[in-house]
DNA sequence: GCTTTATTGATAATGCACTTGCAATAGCAA
DNA sequence: TTGCTATTGCAAGTGCATTATCAATAAAGC
């Protein structure tokens, strides 16, 4: 019960996972462990719009998204535009951002 | 029938929006017109995660957006910071991008 | 003024993600 | 093995945004 996979996953990509390794996996099951390791901090959730919310190790560093259309994977990238938050017009106070990349990844952009 | 309040509103929004404007209006009729403004290209979409769509004009330049926590409510912010599509990976091929500042609006952090 | 058509509102229904109740099973101590 | 506790699977249930149904009302045409 553990996701090492790289990338943020959803509930139904870890119950195919789940699964695929021997132990037969139900949605509840899933769900429950997601809640609990969410709790306990040792997961983050990474919610898209219009989808299911995804869930990626918790503790790591700054990052963002890139969400491929044609697969409908999530996939973590590495950096930040660091200006963003200097894009708010005077009185926003920004917490935090979020930055999603949308298009096709390596997998489905060369068939 | 036409929203120019400056910012995306959600279809709870206009609901109440149109209610406090003399005709008593009711969702189904809120989500009919959404629905054939959108198709005329009059109207496009934002979504936000875990929460209903909201509806801006269409043919805007780019921009992205702000969301208040405390209030919910969503605001457009003018401006992109460029070197975005730089940060895919080699291989990931980025058709768009999505950039949602969250924090407190000015009505919010000033209380 | 009266019939036909279109639009509206109220209500119920749908779809989806997620949760819960409960019986069955697994793990484990004695 | 026996009995107890915690976890699981299954199926039904929640909550919410959105959509369909359909009668009633408003508008248009005659």
């Amino acid at each position: 019960m553990f996701e090492r996979t790289g990338r943020p996953l959803s509930p139904q990509e870890i119950l195919e996972l789940g699964q695929n390794q021997a132990d037969g996996l139900s949605l509840p099951t899933v769900y429950r462990a997601l809640k609990a390791m969410t709790e306990a901090g040792e997961l983050t959730t990474v919610d898209l719009p219009g989808q299911a919310a995804r869930y990626e190790l918790g503790g790591l560093h700054h990052h963002h998204h890139f969400l491929c259309e044609d697969c409908g994977r999530l996939f973590d990238i590495p950096g930040c535009p660091g200006a963003v938050h200097a894009l708010a017009p005077e009185g926003y106070q920004v917490a935090r951002h979020d930055l999603t990349l949308i298009g096709s990844c390596p997998d489905c952009s060369t068939p």
